[in-house]
RNA sequence: GGCCCCAUCGUCUAACGGUCAGGACACCACUCUUUCACAGUGGUAAUACGGGUUCGAUUCCCGUUGGGGUCACCA
């Protein structure tokens, strides 16, 4: 027998931004499609004309593109389809899996009340009608939609991620699948598209479980065969609720912007909500890949840990090679408008401060730091060496200056101005690290930097001076 | 509220009946480093609770509690 090769999609609705549940959404269809050898398709869900646009569908896609997912078929927009969505729903009224109603919003809102709220479903009074009463309402040109007839019986499914989960029919609803302009619901549209595309594997956020009985009567109805599904676990804010604005930055773009890297992104967005085991963390693209599988998915949700996050971009960012991180440096240098007098003169600057930063933005200000003075601001931690130090502060700047003033401009390299500095703190019975760790401040405004020879070597003599100079005199 | 899902350190997680309950982030201490970071070593820290089943439960079953999701002519 023949294993046709899986097919799965990830199908986000274009009325918003691409948040980070969506995007490990995608990411594990991915991985799962590529793992399998299988094809992933991208469909876009713009049914609701009232809120898609066609700014977040391009937002989406620059969101997947930046992550490093590819798509083999699509964008294919559920918008073009909807003469198939009807056929579906107009043959499910011919075979009479589906009736039509009449009752008005007003109505409904009306039975809802009398009902006492809540638990309120269609009564399916429409579903009772005549079929000459029904004939009489659409001679008259009275507004309809289509409801669909709910089984009364288990509906059930054995989930690739949670294991069999089973609802009733009694608790489900006579849903509407065409409205009365004759448009599709999402059930109606998402079950018609899944089966034309011939899913195989439906991988999606927990949110959608409650969606899947009703999914799954309609795959029945319609004579088709289920798919497999697979429901992850939801992604939620440090308070446990679902992550939203309320959290700061949900966008996968907003993490863009904060200096991460596609791959650290990737990597720890694979993370949530699931592990390979071996307490592995940082895997390659190929690894990742190879590594995953649905039965290794959490069942309980996962909070989106940024500390976390920002460390693996750490990892990362010294793990790459310099000349790949001088075109983000370059994009941050701008967007902060230094001048930085030419790509080709950052190499080593990035040299120098990469495996300190743990976003591309801090890398970028570390930059900054060394090319202008005016980018140095003392933080806490020099502000503390400074008050520790007392006077001996200043009077160590003042040693540093004198030592450092005598290096010729020729001679101002790494070995030299190391030999000198230790030669001064020895000749003059002081601690090396009493010479050295005012100057870092001096230059830096911190206490954190490569070792400080080489700080003075890259930031350049006048510079240097200056900045130590000034230091001296407002005594930070 | 009805229905559904879920429950191991603060957080991400490992364990698929027998482990001193392991790893990572964060935190603390120490080591390395002339100074910073990286790194390394060690430490604090978890099986929500109550019943079963079993020689033995983090693991299987039931209940309680807690959390989450969802209940539209939205997707």
């Amino acid at each position: 027998m023949i294993l046709a090769a899986p097919r799965v999609r990830f199908a986000p609705s274009p009325t918003g931004y691409l948040h980070v549940g969506g995007g490990r959404t995608a990411l594990f269809n991915w991985l799962f499609a590529r793992k399998t050898g299988g094809t992933l398709v991208l469909r876009i869900e713009d049914t609701d004309a009232e809120r898609s646009t066609e700014t977040h569908t391009q937002v989406i896609l620059d969101g997947l593109r930046w992550l490093g997912l590819s798509w083999d078929e699509g964008p294919i927009f559920q918008g073009a389809e909807v003469e198939r969505h009807r056929r579906d729903a107009e043959r499910l009224l011919a075979e009479g899996r589906a009736y039509r109603c009449f009752c008005t919003r007003e109505e409904l809102e009306a039975q809802r009340k009398a009902a006492g709220g809540d638990t309120y479903k269609y009564d399916g009074r429409c579903d009772r009608l005549p079929g000459a009463e029904v004939e009489a309402r659409m001679a008259r040109g009275m507004p309809s939609v289509l409801r669909f007839r709910m089984p009364q019986e288990d509906i059930a499914w054995e989930d690739a991620v949670h294991g069999r989960i089973s609802f009733h029919g009694r608790d489900l609803d006579d849903m509407v699948i065409l409205r009365s302009d004759r448009t599709p619901i999402y059930n109606m549209a998402v079950v018609s598209d899944d089966i034309a595309m011939r899913i195989t594997h439906v991988i999606r956020g927990d949110d959608h479980i409650s969606n899947t009985p009703k999914q799954i009567a309609l795959y029945q109805a319609l004579g088709a065969s289920m798919p497999v599904f697979a429901h992850v676990p939801m992604i939620l804010g440090t308070d446990g609720k679902k992550l939203s604005k309320r959290h700061g930055d949900t966008a996968v773009a907003d993490y863009q912007d904060r200096g991460i890297v596609p791959a650290a992104m990737r990597n720890f967005l694979a993370l949530m909500g699931w592990s390979p085991g071996e307490d592995r963390e940082i895997m390659t693209e190929a690894e990742m890949i190879s590594l995953f599988s649905l039965e290794a998915i959490q069942k309980k949700p996962a909070v989106f840990d940024t500390v976390k996050l920002e460390w693996m971009n750490g990892q990362y960012l010294s793990g790459m090679p310099t000349p790949e991180l001088v075109a983000p440096v370059v994009r941050e240098l701008e967007r902060m408008q230094v001048h930085f007098g030419g790509p080709h003169l950052l190499p080593p600057y990035i040299e120098a401060v990469k495996s300190r930063s743990r976003t591309l933005l801090e890398m970028a200000h570390r930059v900054a730091v060394r090319l202008d003075s005016r980018y140095v601001e003392i933080d806490d931690k020099g502000r503390k060496l400074r008050a520790k130090m007392g006077d001996g502060y200043v009077a160590s700047l003042k040693v540093a200056i004198e030592t450092l003033r005598a290096i010729e401009e020729g001679d101002w390299n790494g070995e030299t101005i190391f030999e000198k500095l230790k030669a001064r703190a020895e000749g003059g019975g002081m601690k090396l690290g009493d010479l050295l760790q005012p100057i870092r401040v001096a230059l830096t405004g911190s206490t954190v930097s490569e070792p400080v020879n080489e700080l003075l070597a890259v930031v350049g003599k006048s510079s240097a001076m200056a900045r130590l100079t000034r230091a001296a005199e407002r005594s930070w």
